[in-house]
DNA sequence: TGTCTTAAGTTGACACTGTCAACAACGGAG
DNA sequence: CTCCGTTGTTGACAGTGTCAACTTAAGACA
């Protein structure tokens, strides 16, 4: 029953080599046969591996969610809450900044229909999750910890917030936009003092 | 000189039917084979007025950035400097959850290389400063109006959480994430209002 | 040990795509 | 009227995803 070695190796190849065509040629021209002939074996063998092209393509998006997710746990948690935030914020971006392949492949990119690859759904959801509960535990403003409505809202603000940061800066639109040069350099801090300027103002309310 | 009457028929019904075909399948299956056989002209006619595929694209893409531009500029300005900013978000996110087709095809998907599309350059970019000169017309915080990296910072930190929200919202990540109901109806106000309070807090502490 | 099932890989075909090249038709400039 | 350039057609080529049928070999079981 246990599958044979040898074939799981060619199914971890056909992933890795399909990653590599990614990386250099972009997502639309990743061609199962190019990885066929790449790994030297015949144009239908990554086929008894995944079932369509877009199989491989979630699996690979599922293990980017996957390694977003862990790296976002691993972050260090100074205590304080706008401490807190701020951590969360910079461990996103920079994420976002020295992957930007898997978070382009995440966020950037038409994905494969999710209902059709629940492990994918799954592993997304988990990141998501993440997010959310650590800005739960925020007690930031006058919002209860048990406001599940408000949490969520404040969640989605603050995703919003540093994926548009985080996709903006990666596409190449800053390049061929005028912008000042300084301002590439100082958007994160920016976009993040802002953020929680959003937050402090409601304290200051109280 | 002037090109035949005929053949700019042509051209525009080339547009219109690719934007119908990218509509109902998807910009990924987008070829002019089928844009071709639906106005029952031979596969290579269209060819004859956009140099390649991507050229018809840019084409499509632009006048994107072009409409949205006028909606931009056509919105009514409240006069004070909170409403002022308010009333651009909303009209941005209107835009946005109104043609989620032409701002996915602006902002969501891979562009064909904008360089070798100039004019789709301009109508990007153009969209772009009506935004950026809106927000140098906001004295909402210390920032002073001449203060050309502060305006741009601050247009980045706003276009950001318009776009990150924009984007999100039309993604069917919502539908997959296990949100609550009522935080998809509040988003918009709720995102808004945050973005008010980032600059609030300026204006507390002075 | 020998047979049998079943997964893994190969080969061939089909329909589809973008794009190059050579051709036909036709309208306006000279 | 003649010529030329634009518009459109036809045919071909290489590339793609995917279905179907075949071969091979490893492991299970008698």
């Amino acid at each position: 029953m246990a599958p044979r070695r040898r074939s799981q190796d060619l199914r971890e190849a056909c992933v890795a080599e399909a990653l590599a065509i990614i990386e250099t040629s972009g997502v639309e021209s990743l061609s199962l046969r190019e990885v066929s002939r790449r790994l030297g074996v015949s144009h239908q063998a990554p086929y008894k591996h995944f079932p369509s092209r877009d199989h491989i393509l979630a699996e690979i998006v599922g293990r980017a969610y996957a390694a977003f997710a862990e790296y976002l746990e691993s972050r260090r948690k100074p205590g304080d809450p706008h401490g807190d935030l701020k951590a969360m914020g910079e461990c996103y971006l920079t994420y976002a900044l020295s992957h930007p392949l898997q978070y382009r492949l995440m966020f950037g990119t038409p994905l494969p229909d999710p209902t059709q690859h629940p492990e994918m759904l799954r592993q997304a959801r988990h990141a998501f999750a993440l997010l959310r509960d650590g800005i739960a535990k925020l007690p930031a403003d006058r919002r209860k910890p048990s406001d599940e409505k408000g949490v969520a809202l404040d969640a989605l603000f603050i995703w919003s917030a540093l994926h548009g940061l985080a996709s903006v800066l990666q596409s190449h639109a800053m390049e061929t936009l005028d912008l000042p040069k300084d301002v590439l350099d100082q958007a994160i801090p920016h976009v993040l003092s802002r953020i929680g300027a959003a937050f402090e103002s409601e304290i200051d309310k109280t």
